[in-house]
DNA sequence: GTATTATTGTCTCAAAATGGGAAAATAATA
DNA sequence: TATTATTTTCCCATTTTGAGACAATAATAC
């Protein structure tokens, strides 16, 4: 079978990585009402991951994160937070690369530090869905969006690791206020409270949703948004604070 | 200068230790009313660490957490959390061993893979102080209880870790209701108020928080603990919910 | 015994936060 | 002008929390 990875330089390790270790992070997006993560897909398979990467030896290991997701979204400026560090010696073990990929130099990939126990850094990331610009990376084909309740099979434990994110992004969502960064700079009232119930999983009364967030004195109002729905328009509001800010 | 640390296959890392990755543990104790940390003292200096240690090629992070927390306290069931991984890039470059260590195989400790830059996974670990066997490893020549309030100069970035982990212990005590663990088998309100008090940092009140502890249904009143004062005896408790679980 | 002292445990009321229903406001359409 | 579908505000009952006061009690002093 013809070989269509590129993976010079990687099986050789030539950039010099830290071997057994890597960074994989979880992005999350809000579109259309559900919570949306950005998965990319094992080149040649039916096999989807996180966005991924190696630390290089002299390079921290936010930077390293927040390279990887400039690589994956395009993106400058992106709230990224580690959640967990995840080293079960068999992590790698269930659907290994070597497993899915077939694409020839087998041997060599079956020897290199690519193929061996890793243990990886969990971060996850929120950013505007409609200003991210999909691209894969060495080992897919593909970058795609997929609804939380609807994901495809996945490599490694990495079904396990967007579990724990979104864990800690609840956690996260009410004391650190970080829900803003899956929006766009400004929004609806009902577009922030549907937010919330997305990614809580239950749903919240509108007055009383709405008090709560005007109680915190963390929104400006800005105009009102004129739909053309026949109905009162909602007024748009962003968020006071700078949205960002952490890692 | 004669050598007195017995790093016999350390340097070869005979082991299999994963290397540039390390495990440091946050000890946290609680006597006398402070909460203390178990610290380790670097060979023949005035710097002291965090009990830490190497994970083996073949052994999952949390077991070996486990193991180089039992090495240290001498304890077999402890209470366990990662809270966070440090991978600063110039991380260990302060206070490093080989600034602190001289011992006469200085080159030979230079040269090693125990001399690189190293990712540290951080976990916290709650003991029962009085239960505790505090003893030395490899690169320690003692290991002792410090009060939070007044630690000693520390490697690397210890400080750091301690500080971090303080602020995961304070948030998951009332969520998870960790603090137990920190506790002897039996004690009473007022001793778990002093707890929460000094990991806190700041006093309750004692109607409302005995109603509050009370209120959970999480607490076996046991008989009343006669201590010869010249007071009401206070009542003793006991933790319903079997102590210890994490990781 | 009885009073005293130092704590621990309980009670109570006010204030604040939350749950939940209803009413008012309003943008387009009929 | 009435209607419809939302958004926004208002209000009240309930629960939770804050804070002071009081009752209980184990040893000691007298």
């Amino acid at each position: 079978m013809e070989r269509k990875i590129d993976l010079n330089g990687f099986l050789e390790n030539k950039q010099n990585f830290i071997p057994h270790l890597s960074i994989d992070s979880v992005i999350f997006g809000f579109h259309q009402d559900q919570l949306k993560v950005l998965l990319l897909r094992v080149h040649d398979s039916g096999v989807w991951s996180l966005s991924g990467g190696f630390v290089r030896m002299d390079e921290g290991i936010d930077p390293a994160a927040l390279r990887i997701l400039r690589e994956r979204t395009g993106l400058e400026n992106i709230y990224l937070e580690q959640y967990h560090t995840f080293g079960h010696e068999e992590r790698s073990k269930n659907n290994t690369l070597a497993d899915i990929l077939d694409f020839g130099h087998t041997e060599e990939f079956r020897n290199s530090w690519l193929n061996k126990r890793f243990v990886s850094i969990g971060y996850y990331a929120l950013v505007d869905f409609s200003k991210v610009n999909p691209t894969p990376d060495s080992f897919s084909d593909k970058a795609a969006w997929f609804d939380l309740k609807d994901l495809p099979p996945m490599i490694f434990d990495h079904r396990e690791m967007i579990d724990k994110a979104l864990e800690s992004l609840r956690a996260n969502l009410d004391t650190k206020l970080v829900g803003f960064n899956l929006l766009p700079e400004t929004f609806t009232m009902p577009e922030l409270q549907s937010l919330y119930e997305t990614v809580l999983g239950y749903p919240l009364r509108r007055n009383n949703f709405q008090r709560k967030m005007l109680g915190m004195d963390i929104l400006e109002r800005i105009e009102k948004l004129y739909t053309g729905a026949a109905n009162k328009a909602p007024y748009l509001y962003k968020f006071k604070a700078p949205s960002i800010e952490a890692v």
